[in-house]
DNA sequence: TTGACAGGCAACCAAATGGTTGCATATTGT
DNA sequence: ACAATATGCAACCATTTGGTTGCCTGTCAA
């Protein structure tokens, strides 16, 4: 879970997946394009961090990689990991305003 | 949002979250105590962080500083972000099985 | 076969990051 | 007042990270 949080934390790694959810099945040339003033080593390292944790599927096909998104991790984090905040909001923020206002007194 | 993903990428902060929600309000001392082997301006450094990215809100109690978990920019990247992919969760993932299954014709 | 196209690998570099030590400041209890 | 407590600030260091350039490999098409 560490790798899907630390390779969410780029911008540029969540434009790709941004863009892969718009187009899935991209080449890397074709996720080049687009991707401003990046050469394309730079993309296909940040490809392959996505790859390492899971949040890209890719297959070869003849001379080119098509990557797809893989939704599964994003979706395990919003399970296990903000289910837990998630659950806790309004009794955080009670508990938040509560505190301030006693700081007061 | 940046930010928030920044944060969220370290797995001392992600610990220091959890510990908060265990038990909200705590000092930096208290919270020091538990993080194994960390002096306490390396957990200043890291509280720092998540306070910029408004993941944890603080007040000033005396000599001493309450930290106090926020879990609204969480409960945004749920929204915003995951319930993006989510959403297409299982229709990417059958259009992977099935670009997999193409992949060999 | 040979050239063009898609991608991989490795070395290298600058900047950010996580962590440390040392000292300064403010508050509290006696 | 004074010592102890709780935190802040700044300089410094090692490692990681995002990015580059240069070259090598594999695949398709003429």
């Amino acid at each position: 879970m560490d790798a899907v949080f630390k390779a969410l934390a780029d911008g540029s790694r969540r434009e790709l997946l941004d863009r892969l959810r718009a187009d899935n099945g991209q080449t890397l040339n074709e996720l080049c394009a687009g991707l401003g003033g990046m050469t394309r080593q730079a993309v296909s390292k940040h490809l392959g961090v996505l790859e390492e944790a899971n949040l890209v599927a890719t297959i070869k096909r003849g001379r080119e990689k098509l990557h797809y998104l893989n939704p599964v991790p994003i979706h395990e984090i919003a399970e296990r990991w903000i289910g837990k905040f998630e659950r806790s909001r309004l009794d955080a923020l009670s508990a938040l305003k509560a505190a301030l206002e006693a700081g007061d007194a």
